[in-house]
DNA sequence: GATGCTCTGTTCGTTAGCGAACATACCAAC
DNA sequence: GTTGGTATGTTCGCTAACGAACAGAGCATC
């Protein structure tokens, strides 16, 4: 709720024990995350890792005819850029901020080392990576098997589960790129939820009115990760 | 090409310092992995990690009304069970044997304690984690924007790359099944690669004719995906 | 060589989402 | 207030894939 910068708003950090908290502190670097800022280019080396308190990044593959979607989508809960203690460097996929915010960063090279330890930082690390992973597992399913409207619910509940306040702001067309579909299509889903009572849509700017109804109305993807985020990532100073 | 058992054929094994892999032999057991086997459940605990050598794995999700899709399928190249060393212990897939054949496989508990470690063991699963994201990732982008033939043609490329011959064994149901479509879709999409000389299909057994045929027909996802395992993972002794 | 099962092929009406083109509405800046 | 740009809404024909129902073909078994 605060506008305080609080690094531990990025549940990664506050899991940390605080040995290895203290010695991340003086490391850690504030940045801003503007809309579209792109954190990584697909294939390209990370500098730093990212760990988002306010903003919302998404990773999303760009196919060669500029067409786009979703892989997964990563906030307060999580950080950008595991391929660098996965040992691959990186990736196919390109970071960019999905919902302006703000974040921290850590040297790729402190990262590296850090993880090399083992104990709790590697674990907490890959237990974060295995969450993420069922995120995109089931990201493929829902591509396959559930209606836009569907998509649609499940994309707003993610979000909103990294955001503070019940409003979005998000132009469709935006959506419409991450969902990997046309605008239209966003417009016609968003019409529906709205009649439903679901959301409000006023300009870029999403109010979600009833949580429980868009819950109710996605498809089971979203519990599923919900669940599995909840389960490998306990709130506080586990590990 | 032979049939004669040799760990080995898993890559994952012949890309162990010889030290490391000698310490693993004696508790390597050899399994037969008959189609349809199911290694492990979706959510359940797993007991062993398993490295095929001849069979083919798929991971897939089933929904809960039972319609289900594949999010990324394991041969020679990789191993299964990787919630073992990231932490989870157990993911919302479900692994069945999509193609008969052997494999080798470790206690859990030992590919624990070998992980943790560190060193080249660790470095080595997880740059293979590292390949799978890419084909979970991918996965999800395909089942967006491409067609049903050009999916086919990434799966049986996917396959073939897994196999020795140009032979898969596999009815279009079963296939059907890991594309998450109907089987009438795969029909028509194999009478049709057909009709081009590409395939020849007779009952179960698919011969790939013309790979190159395949590989123009397919998306670009299967080579971002091929690429990533090739650059993660070289052939032999590499870590 | 008849029976029965599994696998494959075919058809037909339906639907979700696409592509393109255009209409309107909101907002900001002058 | 007018202007212009961006965001949103609407329409229409098109296509890929769906769901269901059924026909034929291969294969094993008795």
């Amino acid at each position: 709720m605060t506008a305080v910068p609080d690094p531990l708003r990025n549940q990664l950090l506050a899991a940390l024990p605080e040995a290895d908290l203290q010695r991340w502190l003086p490391h850690i670097e504030w940045v801003d995350m503007p809309l579209g800022q792109v954190l990584y280019e697909s294939g390209r080396t990370l500098s730093h890792v990212y760990f988002p308190t306010t903003a919302i990044v998404s990773l999303l593959y760009v196919m060669e005819d500029g067409a786009s979607a979703e892989i997964a989508v990563v906030g307060y809960e999580g950080l950008v850029g595991i391929s660098l203690f996965m040992g691959g460097e990186s990736t196919p996929s390109r970071a960019v901020v999905q919902s302006a915010g703000r974040g921290v960063r850590l040297r790729a090279q402190f990262i590296k080392e850090e993880f090399n330890h083992t104990g709790p930082v590697m674990h907490l690390l890959l237990r974060y990576t295995q969450a993420l992973i069922t995120q995109m597992a089931q990201t493929a399913v829902c591509n396959r098997h559930h209606s836009l409207d569907q998509q649609l619910c499940r994309w707003l509940l993610l979000s909103l589960d990294r955001l503070d306040g019940p409003d979005l702001v998000m132009t469709q067309e935006l959506i419409a790129n991450m969902l990997g579909v046309r605008r239209e299509g966003v417009t016609e889903a968003a019409l529906k939820l709205q009649a439903m009572g679901l959301i409000r849509y006023a300009r870029v700017r999403i109010s979600v009115l009833d949580r429980p109804g868009l819950e109710q109305r996605t498809c089971e993807c979203y519990a599923v990760v919900k669940k599995e985020y909840d389960r490998l990532l306990p709130a506080r100073q586990a590990v």
